[in-house]
Parts: structure tokens; sequence; C-alpha cells
DNA sequence: GATCTGTGTAAGATAGTGCTTACATAGTCG
DNA sequence: CGACTATGTAAGCACTATCTTACACAGATC
């Protein structure tokens, strides 16, 4: 998740992930895009994302077509979710399962890291 | 924004972040949690998340508290709908403002870089 | 097979991050 | 005021990131 995280954190692998997010482009095409930046700089963008899940790679022939891996941001949606529920649902939730807030803060942060899925709301 | 990803990408932070999120906290206080590291990386690390505007700080007396700020993470929220969102949403959405989605791919991925709110699902 | 096209990789320069120790500063309390 | 407490800042170091140029290599094409 760090690794994901850093990974959209930059603008460039940002407008990357855009661009290949509807179809797949080769690798060629989407450096036309970054005319400011030299064709390997993209690739060494292209290889980080395919590395952190955030794009899928298919070789085509001479070419190497990137796609946009949804899956891959999952973990990422979900730290935000959690951070942004308030308050009151946490702690709603927090009564559903019968624990007090004050004991287990640390605790759910803890466990908060690794599992939860998001709650989906706009597919 | 790329502060703010980038701040949120380091795990340290993230910890935190869940640690002041329903309640501020003093600077020490926070970096009792964090044995393993000295106490001025930890004031490193609130700076960080001061200057992306993920948490807000308030004098009393002696000691800083520090808060989670929501709308920090408005911005970062914002890009992953827009990326979790599936094409046929955003097809309908280009369809409603009469786009034409192979015209203004590039388009889109240039204006949604700074505009969109998030929708609101889990607060 | 020779060559062109598309693409990744290596090496190196430069800048940035994240830690540590040592120090500075501001408020509190006797 | 003087000492104690809470905290930020400075300097330095190891490690990492992101570019560039030069090169390697696989697949297409003649």
């Amino acid at each position: 998740m760090d690794e994901t995280l850093r990974a959209v954190a930059d603008p460039t692998r940002r407008a990357i992930l855009r661009l290949v997010r509807d179809g797949e482009l080769a690798a060629g095409e989407i450096a036309t895009h970054f005319p400011s930046m030299t064709r390997p700089a993209v690739s060494q963008h292209l290889r980080v994302l395919a590395d952190s899940g955030l794009v899928e790679v298919r070789p085509d022939g001479n070419r190497r077509m990137y796609r946009w891996h949804r899956e891959g941001l999952r973990d990422a949606a979900a730290f935000l979710d959690e951070m942004w529920s308030d308050r009151l649902t946490r702690l709603k939730i927090a009564a559903e399962r019968e624990d007090w807030p004050e004991r287990t803060r640390a605790e759910r942060a803890e466990q908060a890291s690794h599992g939860q899925q998001r709650k989906d709301c706009s597919s």
C-alpha cells in the first residue's frame, strides 16, 4: 500500500493512469503525451505503475500494451474511506461490535491497516 | 495534491493520522506511540502532515495539540473516485455533457485534475 | 539475414527523504 | 529568576527517486 500511494503521488504517473483508464495504450503512444520528458523516463514510470499493480501489461507483437488495473487502488481507497468516515459512524460500528472506543483506539488503528474492503458506492 | 498523497504514502504518517483522527493529541503524546523512533523524527512527520493540510495544530500552553483535518484529503479522495468509477458511469456523465469520449479523452484527463468533488457516501 | 521499430535496462548526475544527535526556544512552576 | 518540560530546528548522513544519455534486444519487414 505504501508502494501504491507513492506511485500515485507523482503527477506524471497519475496522468498516465488517466490515459490508460479506459483502454490500453502502447508504451510509445503513452510517451508521446509527455513531450517534455524522454521516453525512457516514461518507461520507468510505467514500471513503477506495473510493480505497484496499478496497471497491467500485455505484449502485442513488437509493442507492450498497458491498461489500468482497478484492483490496484483498492487498499488505498479503503484507507481513505476509513479516514473519511466520521466519528459517529465509527462509534456506531464500534458499538455494534460491543467495543469500547477508548480501549480500542490503538487496536483499531492496527487492525484497520489490513482488512476492510471499500464500500462500493460508485461502480 | 502531490504533497498530500506523498504525505499519506508513509506508514508512520498514516499511523499518526489514525491517532489524531478522533481527538487532538500533544506532540509528545503522539511520539510515545512510536518507541522505535526518536521524538524529532516524529516532529518532522508532524510538520509534513501539517504542511500538507492533513492535520491542524493548536498551541496549548507549553504543548502543541494536533488534530485531524478532514478536508486535507478531499483532493486525494476525488482522484480515487475519478479513477474508481467505471467506464459506463463516466460515459454517462460525458453524454450528459454532450461530450464525445474519443474527442475528450485528453481534455478530461486535463480538466479532471482540478475540479470535481467527492461523492460523499460514508459520512 | 539485414535492418528498422518499439521498448526496456544500465549507469550516472542531482535532488529529495527520513533518520539521528545536538541545540534552540517558549512556556511553567518553584 | 532559575530550572524543568515540551517541542521545534539545524546539520549531517545513508538511502531512494527521477531524470538523462547510451545501449541492448525482440519482433516486424524487406
